[in-house]
DNA sequence: AATCTATTTAACCGATAAGATAATTAACCT
DNA sequence: AGGTTAATTATCTTATCGGTTAAATAGATT
């Protein structure tokens, strides 16, 4: 089944490896090298991790001699805020205006 | 391993037949045979995906007569959202953008 | 040319996910 | 009791995921 942008995002962002790696790349372009130091894991592990992160849009990498440095890109993450920010009066429990929300809700996702 | 609760949650938002269950939940409860009516797929597997969605906390369930009407939960959606919201900037652009066309011009005027 | 450094690819493994079918539980209605 | 409706559980298959080790590629250095 081929998926769609939304859940190729979300499944991305699942893994907290994937996730702190996001983190650390928004304070700057890494290497590979940089990217895998914090965890416990082998190198091709974290290879595999940015290789979702790239097929998301989550990453771009560039070539540097031997170095393969990653920049976040954060757009796709747009898609999710959005996404979600129709729950957000579901969360913030000002239910007062439920109806007004309805129909654009339902405007949502169709799969 | 032991999920986190935002690795959990995403996950569960990263399926379109789960994220688009909550969209129709957000119009209100609804049984699993309701819920199950638009898609191409057999009860059971409707039935995995609700058990996936309550795991997450995304759901509740109520006990009515031979029905088990569910309800949505957004809470740990709230979750998502401010990790989301952390990386805003990065999409949003107005101030890093700026920056960039700041320094941008300072280069061109000190040439 | 040889080697070191950075990174990826290949091949494999165990666990989990998403789906199906068939059987089972639970509650309702004659 | 017997049958219908609602939903779950059990079992199985196939595919994907997250990790490993070992080998391969690419560029820099000596």
């Amino acid at each position: 089944m081929t998926q769609d942008h939304l859940s190729v995002t979300l499944s991305a962002l699942a893994d907290p490896t994937r996730r702190a790696i996001l983190t650390r790349l928004s304070a700057g372009e890494a290497s590979v090298n940089e990217l895998a130091e914090p965890f416990a894991m082998t190198l091709p592990a974290i290879s595999k991790h940015l290789k979702v992160l790239e097929r998301a849009g989550l990453i771009s990498r560039s070539r540097t001699a031997q170095w393969r440095p990653c920049r976040l890109e954060a757009a796709p993450m747009r898609g999710v805020a959005d996404w979600i920010e129709n729950y957000r009066r579901f969360w913030d429990g000002s239910l007062d205006h439920l109806d007004d929300y309805l129909s654009e809700i339902q405007k949502g996702e169709k799969s």
